[in-house]
DNA sequence: GGATTACTTTGATCAGCGTCGTAGGATGGA
DNA sequence: TCCATCCTACGACGCTGATCAAAGTAATCC
């Protein structure tokens, strides 16, 4: 019974509201994570967890999303196996206007790497 | 001779063009920093080390103070036996455009402490 | 059903950072 | 000269957080 095509498991996340700016940018302090919200920002379209292009370990990843959803960057589903992490921009933009995209902007400019 | 009125003792600062995102985003993901940076842009004026209102011991602001000027954002200079502290607001701003800005904004809203 | 893919959890390690108290150096005023 | 004021330097300490490998769970595919 193809009943439930996807969606089985759920992921729990913070309304923005309630995030603070302590947790945002404990969350954009780190470099990987950094690097994560960038690769989002420039695709513009949800990616799955393997396909971010980090230094870190698998596992490390893990956690490192974690603490992107708990900040409320970042919400997450699954499709199938695969988890999709999809960027809350205009969300953070509304309870923090302005954070978000200038980070990702200073991130671009220190990069300039290819978001091929 | 009144002629070395002040400055005796001078302050090594980084130029904005060397600091990094990285050290920037560490530097104002502290709360105690972020509270001197608040204090600094909503005061409009520099300040004494001393006259910031933080919850933290004088030796450890010491060490936040150097945080914070090693990463470009604040600007010291020794004034008879104090020590001043200047936000470098314009020059971070040109470097990682709209960030400084945004964080001390947001910090505002979720303060919302009088500046008094 | 069994193998495969995709991510998570656990447990451990290890470095770094924020914190403090105390002692020290520098300036300014009496 | 002596003292008071300001801030810094020096350990020391505890804790959080980033990291990994290995084992576990969950959905998909043949």
């Amino acid at each position: 019974m193809p009943r439930p095509l996807t969606a089985a498991r759920t992921v729990e996340h913070p309304d923005v509201s309630e995030v603070s700016l302590q947790q945002v940018m404990e969350a954009l302090a780190d470099p990987v994570r950094r690097a994560v919200v960038s690769q989002l920002a420039g695709r513009g379209e949800d990616m799955t967890c393997g396909s971010f292009v980090t230094p870190v370990s698998v596992s490390t990843l893990t956690h490192h999303f974690n603490t992107l959803r708990e900040a409320g960057v970042i919400r997450q589903y699954y499709v199938g196996t695969a988890k999709m992490n999809a960027l809350r921009a205009d969300e953070i933009e509304g309870r923090f206007p302005g954070l978000l995209s200038a980070v990702v902007a200073a991130a671009g400019t220190e990069t300039r790497a290819g978001t091929t």
